[in-house]
DNA sequence: GGATGAAATTTCAGGCTTGAAATAAACTCG
DNA sequence: CGAGTTTATTTCAAGCCTGAAATTTCATCC
């Protein structure tokens, strides 16, 4: 297996075991970082990471969003968005509201309580980042933020 | 809220917000990747993501491990893979031992089966991986994950 | 206008995940 | 020894998550 290949679609054993140390490495610091944020959320305001995303994306989009765009923007099933958005409905943070043309579709807002509720949540979930990665200067923070990006992996689907 | 403070725990807006975004370039990255990754484990090997790593968990240490310890390592909880595990064992894949002074615990291990099906499994897994990466040359890989190593933020509990 | 297909959501089964409570075995030390 | 503690696991309820199937509504095009 030598070589008349075109390009070869995979690299070398050696090159691939230095990815997939990266990989590995990456996948526990996240796990790590997760793991003590959804600690937090639940001790500290009795919420989960799921709830904290969907209001997260609900904050950012005042106007509201309509269950697909919120399935494609957080990069979870829709099956699994109805879910929490109904939990949080009936928590009285978040409104569904009729759409004008179509009766398939109704708009996600973050009610008045929601917003509240996400703002006091944000800002505390700010400062555990901010503590988490204090041993990083914010110089530090945005190269490697840089470099992640120049991988050019993202999401199948965008906002 | 100026200065008398020692070592302010928390840093100036902006640096916070750098690491935030950080932060959530992190995530987005993993959760792109995974979902990758398991979306190929399902379709080409009707497995999952959890049981992949408790697989290659096993198959690092050979000679077996309780469930405690794989609970340590891979950061789950001891509920979680008590259920796992259970259907890895009754799909053959791994086995119970029991152990010979301590009648609380067994040792969990992979069968032949489960070895040689993690093998052609872990071999496609990092092709995968290799090819995510591919736009990483090595040298930058290994860069970036002793990059990530400095951040010095480490699993609560070690191997 | 009616058939056909596309789009948005819900429902569902199966599995993952957690934290807390319940068991059970092993250890300790008075 | 025996009471009390620690260690290992299981069980449980609740929530998260996926992919597939079912429903409902909208759009298109004869």
């Amino acid at each position: 297996m030598v070589s008349a290949a075109k390009t070869p679609s995979t690299s070398s054993a050696e090159d691939a075991k230095a990815r997939l140390r990266l990989w590995i490495r990456m996948l526990r610091l996240t796990r790590t970082i997760e793991s003590e944020l959804r600690e937090n959320l639940r001790t500290k305001f009795g919420a989960t990471l799921p709830r904290f995303d969907v209001m997260a994306a609900l904050y950012r989009f005042p106007g509201g969003m309509i269950l697909s765009e919120l399935s494609r923007y957080l990069m979870v099933s829709n099956g699994n968005l109805t879910g929490i958005v109904n939990r949080l409905e009936n928590d009285g943070l978040v409104e569904r509201t009729l759409r004008d043309g179509d009766r398939r579709t109704s708009v996600v807002r973050l009610s008045e309580r929601g917003v509240r509720n996400f703002e006091s949540m944000a800002s505390a979930h700010e400062s555990w980042v901010d503590e988490i990665f204090a041993s990083l200067s914010p110089g530090e923070a945005e190269r490697l933020a840089a470099r992640l990006k120049q991988t050019g992996i993202y999401p199948r689907t965008a906002p």
